[in-house]
RNA sequence: GGGCGGAUAGCUCAGUGGCAAGAGCACCUGCCUUACACGCAGGGGGUCGCAGGUUCAAGUCCUGCUCCGCCCACCA
């Protein structure tokens, strides 16, 4: 007899106990199984900057639940789990620990600031292990991966390497983000736009001959020190007589020519531009068109270099204070507009980005990108839903090569020696002792790292062995379905698309289920340091990891973000319960249930035993399909629907007339075995969703089913009824 | 400047051209009926953003517009 349930489901009774249970099972491990089909997740590896919050409940569990359906219907299904390192966003945390020690990573040096790291970076790994456990999260431990373990480091080489050889990694001078702050170059993608209020201030360049000269307009007054142009259109009647002419550059009494551009916009501003090369985009676009000189005036820490003349050594936002008021008092600053425009940011420290002319590491994008869209076109790769191929689409279409070189510390250093005899890069797979063209020893390992997405990129299969030829490559790859939201999309989706085309020759995964993002009730981002942020662990230790993830999958639309609201988990809570005492009632009265099973198939039913085993089997069904087409919040209501409205409103109120009849022992029996098949059915079908609860009273209920014999649980393919 | 998404009950959202538009929460009225008050029975509440169009039939398809949100882009 199985100990009486008390009336009211208690998570904190149930949840340790099961997971511990499926560890000792080893219900996680995925068995390279030929005779099964194969399925595969590999997660999106949280960063260890912190801990998860609601949106990696979101994926994690809709991973765990597309994991365990399919594991339940017999696929040899790896849900792979695995943590970045998250270059540039670790390094930034432990560099804020540090500041508020008032130190900086200098202070420490390279060697004491990466053991810092790591053990920041164990310590919220561990965190993050432990908070996946706690949602029930059943990925293959053994097959665990890191971004900067020995083996994912070695296919970052070795794809770097790769790509160097095939002419599609390069090293260049170009004109890149810098952030100041970080001190190191940045992505295009890791630039964050924001509609700043700034100032639009109009001042005159005069002629040589103390003529009015020429007006220009900038938001960026600070960089005029490294003017050596000023560009009009050459179409604009209103400066035709002075391209060819010089104006002269005030405060550093420098005489630049007026150039003319297509580039320039006659329309805008002044019509007139003044052209910083080592500074602005355009400008150096501009200035290659006229084999304009460049003058470096802003340095990489943010301050005015020795070309600035008497602002030498200023911040770069203190000079331009300065400037304004230079010009003002000659009389040359002719007007400042309020001027709203989007200023580049970095995305991890919020710090206005600084363009400069730096020598990176770049990677080639025109023949990855096309192998990317190669993968949406030929149908590899679909996007669910099914819009976000345009997005991707896009990106692709116009992207520009990568910058991949971090001047950080934390990360995969670059596989690029200096040989100071040579001058040259030597790139290779093995660390060199000496230079492979004339043979100098001592050479210097660039100090460089790569873009944290670097080694993401590889993930799919780096986490299944590449390069090495392995057979869970052989077995498990191309990947089932990769889950994650929107947000990465460009970061992430299309660097592994692109990678997975160009080293495997196949697409990474066949399905990409994009979600959106958790929003808070009011619909404001969810983020820890604006304090909107939901803990996860906290709703788990009040409401139970299954009210939580039910939770979550009722909220899931496709590619919407979502608003959380508490009420939610509160309802899926109920919902347990409700789940709890349908199981206590049933269990309480197949006490007497006849010891041998009833075929039901052979057995006279009732009209009400017809329309529940039929609504069952439709139940069932429409889960198959809204699973299979990523429906999930409509997997979730077709079972909360059937479970609460029809089996319990209907068919256990039903039933008790036929349970406290002691006239009808045969309809008493039948209404029992009715009743065991579907719920033991319904257990089975919910279980992905809420695994603690459903393998509680799985388990419950076999115990009261004495010597019948129930199916294996949670396996559910095997006969239903 | 380009692109995308949204606008359906008080709130959050389902709704895959066709029975009288749904759910959860909230609200109202009864019920502690021995599985569950984290519950049961019942109830009120919507000109489906606006204007046209296609169709026997439109919340659903087409066109235009309004508002909200997001993404991308070197307009100084």
């Amino acid at each position: 007899m199985p100990e009486k349930m008390p009336p009211a489901y208690d998570h904190e009774q149930v949840e340790d106990k099961w997971y511990d249970y499926w560890l000792k099972e080893d219900v996680p491990s995925a068995e390279l199984d030929r005779d099964r089909e194969p399925f595969c997740i590999v997660i999106p590896p949280p960063n260890v900057t912190g801990s998860l919050h609601m949106g990696h409940a979101l994926d994690n569990t809709i991973q765990d639940l597309l994991t365990r359906w399919k594991r339940m219907q017999g696929y040899a299904a790896l849900w792979l789990p695995g943590t970045d390192h998250a270059g540039i966003a670790t390094q930034n945390v432990v560099e804020k620990m540090l500041e508020e020690e008032g130190k900086t990573r200098h202070d420490l040096g390279r060697e004491k600031f990466l053991e810092k790291t790591w053990e920041v970076a164990d310590e919220h790994h561990d965190v993050i292990i432990g908070q996946l456990q706690r949602l029930g999260c059943t990925p293959d431990w053994s097959r665990e991966r890191f971004t900067l373990d020995e083996g994912l480091s070695d296919a970052v080489r070795e794809a770097f390497v790769t790509l160097y050889e095939e002419g599609l990694i390069y090293r260049g001078a170009r004109m890149i983000n810098w952030c100041p702050r970080c001190s190191t170059g940045l992505s295009d993608l890791e630039v964050e736009h924001m509609d700043d209020a700034g100032h639009f201030w109009h001042m005159r360049y005069p002629s040589p001959d103390g003529g009015p000269g020429v007006m220009v307009a900038t938001t960026r007054p600070e960089t005029m020190l490294g003017d050596t142009a000023v560009a009009v259109h050459p179409d604009d009647e209103r400066y035709a007589d002075l391209i060819g002419e010089t104006v002269i550059l005030p405060l550093m009494d420098r005489e630049i020519p007026v150039v003319a551009d297509e580039l320039v916009d006659p329309e805008f501003g002044t019509g007139a531009v003044k052209v910083t090369p080592a500074h602005d985009p355009t400008d150096l676009a501009i200035a290659q068109n006229h084999n304009l000189d460049r003058v470096v005036v802003i340095g990489e820490d943010g301050k005015m270099t020795d070309e600035s003349g008497q602002f030498a050594g200023m911040d770069r936002f203190e000079a331009r204070r300065e400037i304004v008021s230079a010009l003002e008092e000659q009389g040359l600053l002719e007007g400042i507009e309020e001027h709203h425009h989007k200023v580049g940011h970095c995305s991890r420290c919020d710090t206005i980005v600084e363009p400069l002319i730096s020598e990176q590491w770049f990677v080639a994008m025109e023949k990855l990108a096309a192998d990317g869209l190669r993968a949406v076109d030929d149908g590899l790769v679909r996007f669910v839903p099914e819009r976000w191929t345009k997005v991707y689409r896009e990106w692709l279409e116009n992207i520009e090569d990568w910058c991949i070189s971090r001047q950080l510390w934390w990360g995969h250093q670059i596989p690029a020696w200096w040989c100071t005899r040579c001058n040259q890069w030597i790139v290779s797979r093995e660390d060199p002792t000496e230079c492979l063209s004339c043979g100098v020893t001592g050479l210097v390992q660039s100090p460089d790292v790569l873009d944290t997405w670097f080694s993401s990129g590889l993930w799919p299969f780096s986490t299944l062995g590449w390069p090495e030829e392995t057979e869970e490559l052989d077995f498990w790859f191309p990947t089932s379905v990769l889950v994650t939201a929107y947000d990465i999309i460009f970061f992430w989706v299309a660097r592994m698309i692109m990678d997975s085309m160009h080293f495997m020759g196949e697409q990474p995964f066949d399905n990409v289920f994009i979600h959106g993002l958790v929003r808070t009730e009011d619909g404001q981002k969810m983020s820890k340091s604006l304090g909107t942020g939901v803990d996860p662990l906290e709703l788990i230790d009040e409401y139970g990891a299954d009210a939580l993830r039910f939770a979550l999958m009722q909220m899931i639309t496709h590619g919407q973000d979502l608003r959380y609201s508490e009420d939610r988990v509160v309802g899926a809570r109920n919902f347990c319960n409700k789940l709890w005492n349908m199981t206590r009632f049933v269990t309480m009265n197949l006490e007497d249930a006849p010891d041998e099973k009833i075929d039901l198939s052979q057995s006279d039913l009732s009209l009400a035993d017809r329309w529940i085993l039929s609504r069952h089997h439709r139940m069932l069904e429409t889960i198959d399909r809204e699973l299979t087409r990523y429906n999930i919040a409509q997997a979730t209501d077709a079972l909360y629907e059937h479970i609460w409205s029809e089996f319990a409103d209907w068919y256990v109120e039903l039933a008790k007339g036929d349970l406290y009849d002691p006239e009808t022992p045969d309809r008493k029996a039948i209404t029992q075995e009715v009743l065991r098949t579907v719920l033991s059915g319904i257990l089975r079908a919910l279980h992905p969703i809420m695994p603690f609860i459903t393998e509680e009273l799985w388990h419950r209920l076999k115990e009261d089913a004495g010597s019948i014999a129930l199916a294996e649980f949670p396996m559910a393919d095997e006969e239903m009824f």
